[in-house]
DNA sequence: CGGATAGGTTTCTATTGGAAACCATGTGTC
DNA sequence: GACACATGGTTTCCAATAGAAACCTATCCG
């Protein structure tokens, strides 16, 4: 019940699982979403860097896979608000973990990458 | 203390980590050096599909990092292994569940995938 | 000598990523 | 009525990346 599927094993739907959580990006969404629904252009501000395009394919891709839901309200201008779903909850700290690891270790891993360059090059 | 470093910030250090780290190639060399070295022709094996050209350059980036480290052993052909180093393990916890998530969450989300083209399209 | 093994690098092409421009709709301003 | 602005996108274009396949170096075996 465990090994029907395999992360190792070329072909197996759960690489692209992984593929689409292995984004920069959508681990930022799916971050972000935490504390609630978000709209469009909200995301947009709040995740520094990342394009139009970029973050309305990875919205589709990720309500595509059941992580997060969007609604749109008729208001004038019409918006769009983008909430994790009940699957999409499930993995949040999780990814949360992920990302607070990279803040609390920066510094150790710059040292890293300073140490290795100064020996090789 | 905490807040010195933000992913949400472009441009921010932490961003180059969860770069490196929302790769599905890093998640599954991390993921597999959880029970110890490991040569690099197993690794290849291991990790399905994989290429020697991504393995080589994912590899050197993870050592580079500080997460991983590299052993030569002068044996005939010669031995390389590659092994997590103790800021390497303080992050295959968090990695492994994110890899087993997706083994985990499989079906939902294949189903999710069925549901949304099923509307769309 | 021919072949095998380990651990790579090089080359080439196809896909992807990001920047910037454009678009539809409706509202407020003058 | 013409114009600017806001939302939530799509389109276009170019540069960077990913992957497949071939090649390379070194050494041992028979």
């Amino acid at each position: 019940m465990d090994q029907l599927y395999d992360v190792y094993q070329d072909r197996c739907p759960t690489r692209m699982v992984l593929d689409r959580l292995a984004d920069k990006w959508a681990l930022l969404i799916l971050d972000r979403l935490r504390d609630g629904p978000v709209r469009f252009n909200h995301l947009r501000r709040d995740i520094a860097g990342i394009s139009q395009k970029v973050l309305s394919q990875t919205l589709k891709k990720l309500e595509r896979d059941g992580l997060i839901s969007r609604q749109v309200f008729p208001t004038v201008p019409v918006t769009v608000e983008y909430a994790l779903t009940g699957l999409g909850r499930t993995l949040t700290d999780t990814v949360a973990a992920l990302a607070h690891w990279a803040e609390a270790n920066m510094d150790a891993v710059l040292a890293a990458q300073k140490a290795y360059d100064s020996i090789v090059r």
